[in-house]
DNA sequence: TACGTATATATGGAAAGACATATATTACTT
DNA sequence: AAGTAATATATGTCTTTCCATATATACGTA
């Protein structure tokens, strides 16, 4: 199916704004667009064009459900770079670059239901 | 000195030289330019201008014995860099695409002494 | 059902900037 | 001078971002 390089995943995390929404997705599992857009206080469109590099990257899966679009790591990701990304996060944790956007997600109201149909 | 954000070091590995140049630096501990040119077949401006990109960004340091220039992993870089550097070692060391560099390299007869000054 | 409207997400097009590579040249060391 | 490494320049290609618009679903009303 996807047969993805090494430096294409480094790729992908070399952008500040998708190194955020990956680990932010990476801590919660899966999310929607609009709770990415309000955890990072970016655009939409901005977002949204970043998970659909993502997406055709074979790094993210997105699940429709009703409105909203979920995003979640690729569970058919080749060991290696699964690995790779909860590593990075374990890493990554820590700094405090990435506390606000949890801390804001936390915060939010008007989170849809993420339970599966 | 130098505060290299998360992304930027995945910038650095984003390319498939310096990918490779770095997982070499890795395995060997320290490696001159001219080891670097004949093992990845490339050019040695090309090896060179990715070098200087890496020791620009922290993430390589220079010595200078002779003449040569043998590179390493910076010693200073913060916690999670260096970790992250040798947890993606551990996973891509296995991929075949790397395999080739590490073989031609021990098939270099005239490898300047690395041995410190 | 059909229609209109609101919400959520995706995409087209364009401008600006960053990046990678090749060739040619220069600098440094012995 | 010979060997080694760094730099300059030009060029082509990607990338990021913005704005505007398109699409998809849901909800309400008739």
């Amino acid at each position: 199916m996807c047969m993805m390089k090494p430096d294409d995943l480094f790729s992908i995390l070399s952008d500040p704004t998708r190194l955020r929404v990956l680990m932010l997705i990476q801590a919660e599992g899966e999310l929607c667009v609009c709770e990415l857009t309000y955890s990072l206080r970016e655009s939409q469109p901005k977002i949204s064009r970043h998970l659909a590099l993502m997406r055709e990257a074979g790094v993210v899966e997105a699940r429709r459900a009703g409105t909203w679009m979920h995003y979640r790591i690729h569970p058919g990701l080749p060991a290696w770079s699964s690995k790779i990304i909860r590593q990075v996060f374990d890493q990554l944790i820590g700094l405090s670059a990435f506390k606000g956007d949890r801390e804001r997600l936390q915060q939010m109201n008007n989170r849809p239901e993420n339970v599966c149909a």
